[in-house]
DNA sequence: ACAACATACGGAACACTGTTCCGGATGCCT
DNA sequence: AGGCATCCGGAACAGTGTTCCGTATGTTGT
């Protein structure tokens, strides 16, 4: 069979084939990496367990962002997308805007190091934090905009910051056991109830 | 004149005089590198600052916490200290304890980045957090009680919880115009109370 | 005033990490 | 197979924290 991609629109001429499985080793390797070691583990140390040189990660991901991006794109997708259905869904706005927060708190709270990065002012780390906010507060908005709406809660609150104020409360939680990010972050939501 | 301190007692015959100057100077060069790049600024530019090699910061200040705590120890009482006031003060337990979360953010936001060095687990920082901690929590505790007390906000939230939940959310603040860290404070008191 | 000792100083040296760069290897197309 | 574009590896450089020790300085006793 031909090949799938029809012609006339191909630029880029798809990647040499090393290069594509060092792509994936790294992404593996970085997953790992993450898991074991939190976020900001050492560039070498995923290159080692890639079985790669250095070089090659920065070739595929120029910062370190790119590289947090790609592993964790699903599960970001995932929370976005799950904004809109969870609005659609029965129970009240606000119901649906706490339970879209946990998600967001759920996803961070396991990621070592990553609400930490999320803050963090360093440039290397400009492109995650704008990938975060393009994908997540668009879908944020929507729901505080429906929970207003409802007259559920203030006003006086937008989408950024509250998910500044949501990743932040969840830096640390999972590395100090007297801490409890959930918590806060109920609490915070609760403010926000009109009364 | 005999010497101001009786004898009997010194075990400590008191530093050499350079030495003392040289503490003083790095005070002095740590405060103003402290406001100008932040409590992340390199060690030798302080030293630089200061006129000495980096190995004397070491011999006065083994961490950078220690820097940290004497470069702030006075403000860090003054808040402390300004807990029971507050609290004997007019005004309900928990507009005391709303008008001392307030000093604490006030302090916090202008330190550049020193609610994200409290909040790491880097082992330099482990005398910073325990400082803070002791300095501050019994204060708060004392604050919450008096609120749960009065009936005025729920039992469910701990001292060290509330101050590392604020302190959390001070984290960036003063280097992003549209996180406002005063505002989602207000938010998590405002989630304490009673309703 | 001077000597002798304890104390403190300075900064070179080392360790660790991020980042760049280029000679050489490798896959791909003809 | 030949030739070229692409990609790789890892040495090398830069920035920062930390240690160490030969040297300088202050202090004390005479």
């Amino acid at each position: 069979m031909a090949d799938i991609e029809s012609a006339a629109e191909r630029p880029v001429p798809r990647k040499r084939a090393d290069a594509r499985r060092n792509e994936k080793a790294l992404l593996d390797a970085a997953a790992a990496a993450f898991v074991a070691s939190g976020v900001d583990v050492p560039v070498r140390d995923i290159a080692a367990k890639a079985g790669v040189g250095v070089g090659t990660i920065y070739r595929h991901f120029p910062t370190r962002a790119d590289l947090i991006v790609a592993v964790y794109r699903h599960q970001i997708e995932a929370c976005a997308e799950a904004g809109p259905s969870l609005l659609a869904g029965g129970g009240t706005p606000h119901a649906a805007l706490a339970r879209w927060i946990n998600l967001f708190v759920d996803f961070l709270i396991t990621k070592h190091g990553l609400a930490a990065a999320l803050r963090s002012d360093d440039a290397a780390f400009q492109a995650l934090h704008a990938y975060f906010l393009d994908r997540l507060v668009p879908v944020c908005d929507q729901l505080l905009d429906a929970a207003v709406a409802a007259g559920e809660i203030r006003a006086d609150i937008d989408a950024y910051g509250l998910l500044r104020g949501v990743g932040n409360l969840c830096i640390g939680a999972g590395s100090d056991p007297r801490y409890d990010a959930r918590h806060l972050v109920e609490l915070l939501l609760s403010g926000l109830r009109l009364r």
